[in-house]
DNA sequence: TTAACATTGTGAAATAATTAACATTTTCCT
DNA sequence: AGGAAAATGTTAATTATTTCACAATGTTAA
């Protein structure tokens, strides 16, 4: 099961969390093309997509929530769970503990980082703070293997290197500030001014 | 110009950053391979992208970059500029007007929408905060073509109508909630904890 | 019981994006 | 002056992703 497209490891993310909102209004079965409604894509793409998993749905029936749910479960999260640090904490970093949240899943942010001593010692959404200066120990402490870096851009390139010494191997970018990290390491960068650009382009052009 | 890859276009306006910091730095002159360095893709991608805009370097010298610079502004820049809102301004809302405040380019965050009557009439880095009830007089009266959802998932179906109503003709969503909207608007989505799922899973298959 | 229909599953075609390969040109060195 | 090196520009090949088209099959209704 290694080798699914990119784009279909996101889809399959996102349709766990539509299908997760049916199963808790009681429905136990979908078609293709509602979940393809929900995600506003093409329904033969939410069948290709279930069909590279393996599952195969109910002729006329559609496909079975929960069993569908577990499976994408078996696909995409690592039985034993992640841990999830954030590196700074500042309205975006704290965007993000938000969302996470009350949400138990296989991923859990368990460290926040900052420069800031005002905010070490503190907890945001009940996750300790720590000094970006003990990164390294807690990292390991914690077993720590995804870093969320949401600091300032001038500093990222720093912070990255002190990830990825730290034995971090996946790496969430959201400073504006693309880094270099090596090979081994899994890196995603999204940068929010690029899309709001992108969207002014498009718009422009029709 | 109308045909630029969607790729190319969020790497030009990555180009731009990145140039505009060689520029400040006091170069004039950078190769295809510097600047495929700092965004740590391929040199040849780089041309591939300047190619299709249409500009053509110097032999040995590399690009110009002021030149650069102002044609991937040509590009990608509407000439009156674009006025843009956010709508919901928790974490994420103040994590992006941050982002903006100071830089002054061609979109403007003209003005934030809240439904927390607490919030609105404050002011966030310079721009006033509405009442979301009020958001379709501010949207036609300030002119506003791009709108930003940063509201919780819950509302975003609501809220996107309403922006669609009030005629927004680009949309970013942030929310982890797909939206509908009409063909004519281009819509943009990310979903931060998709990412993070990505990432898990590229991280668990090496 | 049978015909019409709705739905899945999938090979093949089409489209989009990246990468390879290399011709061309300028500069530099000897 | 001439050859080597270092760039750009671009066609072609490759790879990734989406979409088309339709076979297969269970379900419903007459």
């Amino acid at each position: 099961m290694k080798n699914l497209p990119h784009k279909t490891i996101e889809r399959l993310s996102q349709y766990r969390r539509a299908l997760l909102l049916c199963h808790a209004k009681g429905m136990t079965y979908i078609y293709s093309h509602e979940i393809a409604k929900i995600q506003h894509i093409t329904a033969v793409q939410v069948r290709r997509d279930i069909m590279l998993i393996g599952y195969t749905g109910t002729l006329r029936k559609g496909y079975n929530i929960k069993e569908l749910i577990d499976l994408i479960g078996q696909i995409i999260d690592s039985e034993e769970g992640i841990n999830v640090c954030i590196v700074g904490i500042g309205n975006l970093g704290r965007a993000i503990t938000n969302y996470f949240s009350g949400k138990r899943t296989k991923l859990s942010i368990v460290a926040v980082f900052d420069v800031d001593k005002g905010k070490v010692g503190k907890k945001y959404h009940g996750i300790e703070c720590f000094d970006v200066a003990d990164m390294a120990k807690v990292i390991k402490k914690e077993k720590i293997e995804i870093a969320i870096m949401t600091v300032p851009g001038e500093d990222a390139p720093m912070i990255s290197d002190m990830l990825v010494k730290a034995g971090i191997i996946g790496m969430l970018n959201y400073t504006p500030k693309p880094v270099n990290v090596p090979k081994e390491v899994y890196l995603e960068e999204y940068d929010m001014i690029t899309s709001l650009e992108k969207v002014a382009f498009f718009v422009k052009t029709h």
